[in-house]
DNA sequence: GTCTATAAAGGGATAGAC
DNA sequence: GTCTATCCCTTTATAGAC
């Protein structure tokens, strides 16, 4: 047989530095549906498009590719509030900090936990960073990745403490609603908000003047599976 | 070769019902620490002492024994509150109300709002109870296990705002305290509450009057791992 | 920078003996 | 009721070509 006309498709060359955050973006909507141990390489490589032994390639280990996207997700949701604290003390909210619900009281802490909770839920978006967290704060038992896992939530827990200024107990009930929000958002809870009665008191509940904005990311990434 | 002195142990025979509990009792420790994809049925068997192949022969697949063991954990903590709830409401606690933080308010709901805090915490030494019912709430992408952790949760909630009566806002406050500490106690917190005092101030302000119980429970089950 | 091919190990499930 | 042996598929990681 003679050479056929197909042809190998010629790979799409990129940036090292360019592929590597589309492979981490990636990874943190395949880890955060899946978690660690129940995601593939195969299944970041395929949602990258890419080939697995590359994905393997460029970040040595499926461990250390989780750590990565971990540190990411962390980043991402610490300067999110970093920056919106900034602009709260420069001023610069005034019209959003009208639209809070007045029951979180008119202190600068009432007013930043309201925003916070704002900006939590416009994370949502951002495929995955949050269910990427959630994921790796149920990985405890993992020798490399629980003690990553354990020093990110206590990050956050400090910024919120000390940077917001929400104290001690203000900062564990702000943390204890974002896990809340985390596992229905895992439990895909959105998805049966209509249909089901109980879990839309639920959300409704729980998210509050936040529900229209995590119903919209519900809807707008659909399965990846 | 001639037959040597050694003997092939007798495997000890049990009654079906009372090694199915024994391997239930397994499964929940081994999938509360590591999740559904991140646990293998040999750990299981393992952790039951029996050869991996029973394990499966005796429950079908590993799904099936995960939501099986589901099943048990979650029926475990509806029947702990149903149970006080009704020991409640015959007057049977008055020693346990005295007892409460005065802040959670006067009436029933407030009464049950703490004694199911103190309840929950107690269900930490039923090893893995709880965690096992965190690890199927972030397995909302499983096509069998995520339906059915989705009920679980929306039972949870039903029982908690109707039985209980802390009603909607209050039945979702509840559950939020609830994921924080199961997040905790995932994360493995409680190992690292003498040394580091960050982690020492989020358990006090979130474990609260059963700060000394959780901390007890950690030290009672060494690592399984 | 990216792929194909493949080695090596792990893990769920089945067969069949005792 | 319980075990041993084992099959076969999946998955991570490596080698080497282009």
């Amino acid at each position: 047989m003679g050479t056929t006309g197909i042809q190998t498709p010629t790979p799409t060359r990129m940036p090292s530095v360019e592929r590597r955050e589309l492979i981490l973006a990636a990874a943190t909507a395949v880890f955060g549906e899946r978690g660690y141990a129940g995601a593939t390489t195969a299944q970041v490589a395929k949602a990258a498009d890419i080939s697995q032994p590359y994905v393997v390639r460029m970040f040595g280990t499926k461990e250390n590719l989780f750590l990565e996207a971990m540190d990411r997700a962390l980043g991402k949701l610490l300067n999110a509030f970093r920056t919106l604290i900034s602009e709260y003390d420069a001023g610069r909210m005034d019209s959003q900090v009208a639209a809070l619900d007045p029951s979180l009281g008119e202190t600068r802490a009432g007013h930043l936990r309201g925003l916070m909770g704002r900006a939590y839920a416009d994370l949502i978006r951002d495929r995955g960073i949050l269910l990427l967290l959630m994921q790796s704060f149920v990985s405890g038992h993992e020798p490399i990745i629980g003690p990553r896992a354990r020093d990110a939530f206590l990050a956050l827990f400090r910024l919120v403490r000390d940077e917001a200024g929400l104290g001690p107990q203000g900062a564990s009930d702000f943390l204890a609603q974002g896990m809340l929000m985390n596992t229905l958002i895992s439990l895909r809870m959105p998805e049966v908000f209509e249909t089901n009665p109980l879990a839309g008191e639920l959300l409704a509940c729980t998210m509050k003047t936040k529900l229209d904005t995590v119903l919209a990311a519900s809807q707008a990434h659909p399965r990846i599976d």
